[in-house]
DNA sequence: ACATAACCGGACCGTCGCAGTCCTGATTAG
DNA sequence: CTAATCAGGACTGCGACGGTCCGGTTATGT
């Protein structure tokens, strides 16, 4: 229940590489740190700039940068950039028809306590909190040592 | 969006309403009273049943009862019942495979103390505390009145 | 100026879980 | 025995999600 989508999932992978140290990574080569398939990690990045939680420089020698340390990343704000707003609730968008009669739904207003909490319990935890365990074993050993290599052995 | 089970909504629905008093109600007399199809609403109650939420008595006369009051009720308990274990992961069943690679798999217990700091926000709210608004004004009028409309007509 | 590398914003499709319904038993009151 | 009710499935249509790909734009470096 309450399934979390893969791909947010991802992102806090994602993030979590991008605090590695260097000033700025590219797609190909932040997937293959992370053991992910390319397309899969650039949408992640796609996603997340939208949500302000990294910065984007295009063009060649681009890449992807993060917005703020860390620690001022809560999780919360990562699974509302990767799969919308945070809402406990089967109609909770702000839907013009209201689920066609605000009267008869049954479904209003109610959890709005609960999706409170959640919120708050989501907002205490920061991404440094999950960065330990965030990048597995196998795949924390190629640190700096080179990671532009699957990318820039295609040419 | 941590989107919630639409069942899961009509749960607490069907719980505030078992809390109206009577001691004993069927199936399709709770559906008429919350406006919500019979098939659907027998749907739930036996998941709160599997749950241990409600209590049933089978043959004639037989029907449903709170098993606990509603102050007694966290809205976890619920969800759980409804939606299966609360877990904001893509891999968190006790699946014996373990995503094939327990090393290579990216997700792996780093969102557990996510899930624990929601598990204790949903466990902090009652369904009492979200009885007044579960109702609808339009069903806590008719309680008794005209409930032979979608019941009676089938079969 | 050109080629290259990278991001951007979509469209596209297969898969899977969910909502909703229905059917066939098992159980109990009258 | 009969009727009413719960129990536990099977089944289906639909929509969301994971994952991929493509054309376009922007910037670097020669």
């Amino acid at each position: 229940m309450l399934r979390l989508s893969k791909l947010t999932d991802y992102a806090v992978v994602v993030l979590v590489r991008l605090d590695a140290g260097l000033e700025l990574q590219t797609s190909p080569g932040i997937a293959a740190a992370i053991g992910v398939p390319e397309p899969t990690v650039a949408k992640v990045l796609k996603s997340l700039s939208a949500g302000g939680l990294v910065t984007s420089l295009r063009g060649a020698r681009g890449g992807y940068r993060l917005a703020r340390a860390l620690e001022d990343i809560p999780v919360g704000e990562v699974i509302a950039a990767m799969d919308g707003p945070i809402a406990l609730a089967a109609c909770v968008d702000g839907s013009a028809t209201e689920c066609e009669s605000l009267a008869l739904c049954p479904v209003r207003g109610r959890w709005d306590p609960v999706n409170d909490a959640i919120q708050r319990a989501l907002s205490a935890i920061s991404l440094a909190d999950m960065r330990e365990a965030a990048i597995p074993a196998v795949f924390r050993v190629p640190h700096t040592a080179e990671l532009g290599r699957s990318d820039a052995s295609r040419q």
